[in-house]
DNA sequence: CAGGCAGCGATTGGATGCAATCTCGGGGGA
DNA sequence: TCCCCCGAGATTGCATCCAATCGCTGCCTG
C-alpha cells in the first residue's frame, strides 16, 4: 500500500524545492488534502517549524509554495491560513476540471498499458480500503490522486500538474460546500473509468469522466452567498 | 499605453506575495516574457538583489515563485536559470492551451461587454505599435497578455491564471523553437478574435481561437531532438 | 602530454536577530 | 452600559551571518 501512498511519481516538488522545503510542503499539503487541516485554520510559522524541526525560513518557503497553488492564503503581517475558497472559486475549479480532465482521460485510455491499469487498480483498492476503514480523509486524498495519476498516464505532465492543484482545491471545496460528506459514489465512477481505460476505450473514458465531474460538481451546494451573513436574525434563528 | 502595459488587472502576485517579492518576480517575469532574458540564462541571486536594491531573501522568494510557474529552474546549490523547456514540454504547453483556451474564448465572447471590447482593442493597438516600433519582445508579451485578458473577460480567474503561466512558457518555447521569429500572423488572428468577441459570437470565437492555437503550434519546430539546438555545453550536460 | 584529484574561491541554503505590524485586552469617555 | 482608543504581547517580514556544496585552477601521476 505504501507504494500507492507515495505513488509511483511525486513530481509535485521533487524537482523544484529543496528536500526540507518539499517535506514540509508535502506534509502540509497532505494534511490539507485529507481535511485534517480545515479551511481557515491558521498556520503559524513558528509552530510548524517546531513540529518539523526546521527553521522559519524553510516553513516560509513551503507556505509560499502552497500559497502559489492557492492551497493556503498568506495575508501580510497576519500569517498563513488554509485557503477557504468561496463558492465562486469552487465553481471555477470545477469548470477548469471540466475543460481539462475529460480529454485527458481519453488520452490516458488510449495510451494505457497493462502496468498503468494495474497501478490504477491498486489505487482503487487502497481507496476502497480507506473508505471501509472509515478514513474518509485518506479516501478523499487517494480519490484525488486517482485523477492525477490518470493525467500522468496520459503522458501530460503539465496538465497533470494543473489537475493536481485543482484536485487539491476541490478537497477544500468539498469540505466547505458538500451537501453530504459521503464520497461513496466515487467508487462506481472510478471503477467504471478503470474499465474504460483497461479496454482502451478513449471515448468511453472521456464520457465517464465528464459525467463523473458533473456528479462531483452537483454534489456541492455552490449557489448563492459566498459567506451568507445576510441577517443576524436568520443566522441565529435559522438553525 | 501605460494602462495597457500594467493592465487593468494584475492578480498575478498581488494577493499573495509581499510587494517587494512581487516587484522582483514581476520584473524578472516581464524580462523573461520579453525574451530579454534568454532561456538558460543564469540568475544570480546576489546580482539581482543588487539591481533591485533588496536582500537575497527577497530575491530567493521571487525566484522560487517563478520556479513554481516553471519559468525558472532552480538547481540545488547551482543557482537559478531561465527555464529552457525541451520540445516535449513545449508541446505539452500547447496541448494544455488547446484544451483551455477555445472554450474560454467562447465564454469571453458570450459575456463580453463594450468596455471589455474596448480594452481588447486598446490592447491590440499597443501590440501593433510595439510591432511597428520593432520591439518584438514587448509585442510578444502583449500578445500573450491578450490571451490572459480574454480569459479574464470570461470571468474565469482560475483558468486565467493557468493560461497566464502557459502563455509565459509559450514565450520560452517560441524563443527556442520558432522557425521564424516573425509573430506577424498573430495580428490577423487577434483582430479576427476581437471581431467575434465584439459580435458576441461564442462559437466563432471558439473556432478562431482553436485555429489560432494550431497556427501558433505549427509555427514551432517541435519534432525530433529534444535538445542540442545551439551550444554543445547544454547538449552534453543534459537537460 | 592527457587524465585524475585535491585545494580554493564563489555561490547558494538555512538559521538567527531585529524592526514593523497586527491582535487582543484594559481603561477612559460618551 | 456600550463604544472607542491605546498599550503590551506576539507574530511576521526582511536583512545579515555562518555553514555546506559546487565549479574551477593548478598540480601530480601514468
Amino acid at each position: 500500500m505504501k507504494d500507492v501512498e507515495a505513488g509511483p511519481s511525486q513530481p509535485s516538488r521533487a524537482g523544484d524545492d529543496s528536500p526540507a522545503i518539499a517535506a514540509v510542503a508535502d506534509g502540509l499539503a497532505r494534511a490539507i488534502h485529507e481535511l485534517r487541516l480545515a479551511p481557515g485554520a491558521k498556520l503559524g510559522a513558528e509552530e510548524i517549524g517546531e513540529i518539523y524541526g526546521v527553521s522559519r525560513t524553510v516553513v516560509r518557503a513551503a507556505l509560499q509554495s502552497l500559497a502559489h497553488e492557492r492551497l493556503v492564503e498568506i495575508r501580510r503581517h497576519r500569517g498563513a491560513f488554509v485557503s477557504s475558497p468561496d463558492r465562486r472559486e469552487a465553481a471555477e475549479v470545477f469548470e477548469a476540471r471540466a475543460l481539462l480532465e475529460p480529454r485527458t482521460a481519453r488520452s490516458a485510455a488510449e495510451r494505457a498499458t497493462s502496468v498503468d491499469v494495474d497501478l490504477l487498480r491498486r489505487h482503487i483498492e487502497a481507496e476502497h480500503d480507506a473508505l471501509d476503514a472509515g478514513d474518509d480523509g485518506r479516501a478523499l486524498r487517494l480519490s484525488g490522486k486517482f485523477h492525477v495519476e490518470l493525467a500522468r498516464i496520459a503522458d501530460q505532465q503539465t496538465i497533470a500538474r494543473f489537475i493536481e492543484a485543482l484536485v487539491a482545491r476541490s478537497s477544500l471545496a468539498i469540505a466547505l460546500y458538500a451537501r453530504r460528506p459521503s464520497a461513496r459514489c466515487e467508487r462506481h465512477a472510478h471503477d467504471a473509468l478503470i474499465g474504460a481505460v483497461a479496454a482502451n476505450d478513449g471515448a468511453g473514458a472521456e464520457d465517464l469522466m465528464r459525467s463523473h465531474l458533473v456528479d462531483l460538481h452537483s454534489m456541492l451546494d455552490l449557489r448563492a452567498s459566498p459567506e451568507a451573513p445576510k441577517g443576524l436574525r436568520e443566522a441565529l434563528l435559522g438553525d
